[in-house]
DNA sequence: GGCGATTGCGTTAGATGATAACATCAAATT
DNA sequence: AATTTGATGTTATCATCTAACGCAATCGCC
């Protein structure tokens, strides 16, 4: 067994106890940050799509969100969401859960990584990982067969300490 | 750089010149080999349905399936095919590809295993691995984390040996 | 073989997820 | 101010998937 260099948690489990608006605004702060630098225009819907995003530490649904949308303004359409949700995307300020069809806010915006996400299958929250030996056993496998890696998508469904210890941090997923 | 024990190609990429009805005819004794063996009903129907996931390496979408069925039999709707695509996918005959909504015959069918995948962005294949390291590697994370896995969701997305020398194997994926 | 229980399938309807196409509006650029 | 670009509104539609109900085929048992 390696002592390999150990990948890095992104974004952890929330801790039992945590003010949750602490994480929603960091995160909006990074994603200020980030797209003043890469002179992206964060408007105040899709700022105000990221915060909801961010309003949860499970995977949200682009439909839970044009509800939401649909309640503030009261104009909102599919579209509305869904083109806020692809600039996030390719900001890197969001990840699309594919195994879920949802969405979570990236714990690291800015810094190049693929997507590694641990789910659990009980209160729905999502760790993001950056395990760079995933990565690394990837490319080694592919370019056994002369595969050129572009994009990874790694979603691993499980249950997580919380709820294995029988206290969830978040409510069950209802499915 | 390790030499670890290298992963098994469960699927591989097509060979060049190959006889697909050899693929096809295989999958099916297999699949009728591990019904009989875990007591499932492989109906013609599911068979069938087997069938056409086998009819093209690529992943093969669900109304894809219905539009072939409904000219066969005149009577098609939603669920027959996906009951027939849930089942295949319990009885391991058959895997699904989050990140396309589609499905891909299964190359090993009845051995346990992680659903690992590499697909071509631009013909479509899929090749299934079984590579333990990353499994491995995964259930480290996850163990630093307290997180009990359940299933893998791996899906690498790029370009194949074929397509990188210009000589696709498949019609180059449309969408 | 007959008979009840189970499982598979047909059918209708609708929920959920995503996009195309065009109109309008606001911001940045000149 | 005029022009151009990008963001959003709006309508319509397509794609994916599931619930619920009833009938029919099959299985297990006697």
């Amino acid at each position: 067994m390696s002592t390999a260099k150990q990948g890095n948690v992104l974004r952890s489990f929330t801790p039992e106890r945590h003010d949750h608006r602490h994480c929603v605004s960091t995160a909006l702060s990074k994603a200020d940050a980030a797209c003043t630098a890469s002179g992206r225009r964060l408007t105040p819907l899709r700022r105000r799509v990221l915060e909801l995003v961010w309003g949860s530490h499970t995977p949200v649904k682009a439909y839970d969100l044009l509800a939401i949308l649909g309640k503030e303004r009261h104009q909102a359409a599919p579209p509305t969401v869904y083109r806020a949700l692809d600039f996030l995307q390719e900001a890197g300020l969001v990840h699309r859960i594919a195994s879920m069809n949802a969405f979570v806010g990236c714990g690291e915006p800015g810094v190049g990584h693929a997507g590694q996400f641990l789910i659990c299958a009980q209160c729905g929250t999502v760790a993001e990982l950056d395990e760079p030996g995933l990565s690394k056993t990837i490319a080694a496998s592919a370019e056994r067969l002369g595969f050129a890696v572009v994009r990874e998508t790694i979603e691993i469904e499980g249950i997580c300490a919380a709820c294995r210890r029988g206290k969830p941090r978040a409510a069950p997923a209802t499915k």
